[in-house]
DNA sequence: AACGGGATTTGTAACGTTACATGCCGAGCG
DNA sequence: CGCTCGGCATGTAACGTTACAAATCCCGTT
């Protein structure tokens, strides 16, 4: 494999000269930059990717840390960081952190190998309790539920405000026993704690009744675990008209569950999820939601963490913070 | 940041006896090893990867380059493959084709500067006209579709039989008039066109005519054009009662657009898929599919590459192909 | 007590690149 | 005519690690 050297001799000119044609210095004569361009060509010259890493002490690739790839949200937002990642010239490794404190650590570690050069952590598994953690003299941005006043900068979703509104929604559809399925509530700032909320508020706000028979928690947020909390509401002699589910994977199998139950949505159900996944418009029903705008969240988080990356020596900024805006996106599942 | 050196100094021995107690080599006075390992921890060293990788000539990371990571598809196959390949020691950083040959070969490129030990492309715009461009000093998988005597390992789907396998199952439940919703064709060894051929084969073995006014083919294999091709075929007036769908985020949006024509499914129309994502069996109703065993194929295009990357010198060895087992999945959009 | 030999430790020399400082050259200016 | 200056090109010296070879240690043997 050709090294810079081996270009250099080809093209008649020192090592550097090559450098500078590489990386667009100024200060290159054009014909010179031809010569060794074509130099470059001929010897099918490969910039070493590790040796500049080590010599500039950055990677150009940032870390994305999400609890599994192939849960459609964090399949799309990766999408969207990915693309966001591209307009800073960055690229994007992805590490799966199986929704857990050690798999998030675990990213993080790696990061501080100088493998990344930063990290956009979409957390789950840490909580408040680990901010210390979090003081790391490397950039990160955590993406996801608000910790706050963690040391770090921090990309949120409105998810006290967007469940309320997915409830209210409900509400003003005629709902009156509203059920809702969260997940694991670990800590005070999870999606579950936090979404969960947002439907007590808009219940108090309407000044309904809240039923613990009508809270169906499961010890993930997946399609299965959905479902069967469906099942579990339809058979256990609760009434309920309406379904608010933390997460629009889990909606989905509620809507499976429910149809497995017999009960037809809107016309004796009506469903709504959380995050405006791509697949919300083209289930049967289809799933009203609470869209967070992830594309600006994406864009955010590496727009922060862009600028951490730039910014240099011990003069750091303060922690930022940026809360996305949501609209609710009604559809067939809250329609009739 | 603490160097080895540092550490070194720290724990009074030499760099090298450093570099032995990180990368676990034998020879080491458990005492001193116990004295390094307190010296790393006091100084919290990290092992800068860079400089590693620049040493070794490896950098513990392979590529993976799918079309998009947002198609459910590509979600868990990633998934898959970052779990083949953590056993091998290897992370794994995921690139974005953008479904273009171009994306494909951006993708190669990059490899190509060493930024990874080898390349997992799963290939959807490369032909068999660019095999040549494979011919690369460098491991490479191709994920997919069969590029027949390729220069490169190859690891792919039974298409064509799980195509007709598909087919053949709407007929055995009963359906004389099968519509086949496929993509794009670009040349002979793409999904769409293979798939095709299947579903071809399996009207001929039955003895049905092949009617081209029940092919509806679409740009772009997503739920969206799905919806509109089921419309389409609704809206035709040309009668069918089943539809093979030639991947399964194409059938989401068939069934959707069924739904929106007020067609019964599996009553008045059945549908198959292919691939057995995870939303096929959540799906009201749930879709039939072909399962082609991603964990299998992942596993081995994994196995396969750490093969390649051990292998070492120019005594390389011929290429391997693989082409995985399937299974018919009967779920309830093929019932009834 | 000297010796052989495996276990343990160390020195040397890159890996390929770029930051920084410096050198060179011709043109414009006083 | 000498001097400065800007554009261009180059030399030197790392960045932090590990392969390789060689040195040293320690123990049981003879």
């Amino acid at each position: 494999m050709a090294t810079i050297q081996d270009v250099a001799r080809a093209a008649g000119v020192s090592p550097m000269t090559v450098s500078h044609v590489i990386n667009d210095h100024p200060h290159v004569r054009a014909e010179t930059r031809e010569r060794v361009l074509r130099a470059i060509d001929e010897l099918d010259y490969r910039v070493n990717v590790a040796a500049r890493n080590l010599r500039t002490g950055r990677t150009g690739t940032i870390g994305l840390a999400v609890p599994e790839i192939d849960r459609p949200y964090y399949g799309q937002l990766a999408a969207r960081i990915i693309e966001a990642a591209a307009g800073h010239g960055l690229r994007v490794a992805i590490e799966q952190t199986g929704a857990s404190r050690e798999g998030e650590l675990a990213a993080l570690a790696l990061s501080r190998n100088r493998l990344y050069d930063g990290l956009i952590l979409s957390t789950v598994g840490l909580g408040p309790a680990d901010t210390d953690l979090l003081k790391v003299d490397f950039p990160v941005v955590i993406l996801g539920e608000r910790i706050f006043d963690g040391p770090v900068d921090h990309v949120a979703m409105p998810n006290v405000e967007g469940a309320r509104a997915a409830t209210a929604h409900l509400i003003e559809r005629g709902c009156r026993r509203v059920a809702v399925v969260d997940g694991p509530q670990r800590g005070e700032v999870d999606v579950s704690s936090l979404r969960h909320d947002g439907y007590r508020e808009a219940l108090r706000e309407a000044g309904l009744p809240f039923d613990p028979g009508l809270v169906a928690s499961v010890d993930a947020l997946t399609m299965e675990t959905g479902a069967a909390a469906a099942r579990r509401l339809a058979g256990s002699g609760v009434a309920f008209d309406g379904v608010f589910c933390v997460t629009d994977t889990v909606a989905m199998g509620v809507l499976r569950g429910l149809a497995d139950r017999g009960l037809r949505v809107p016309h004796d159900v009506k469903v709504i999820g959380f995050d405006n996944i791509a697949e919300c418009a083209y289930s049967v029903p289809s799933l009203s939601s609470i869209d967070p705008d992830h594309a600006l969240m994406a864009s955010t988080a590496v727009g922060f963490l862009a600028r951490r990356i730039a910014e240099k020596g011990p003069g750091r900024q303060a922690p930022r913070e940026f809360v996305s805006r949501f609209s609710v996106v009604a559809r067939e599942s809250t329609g009739g």
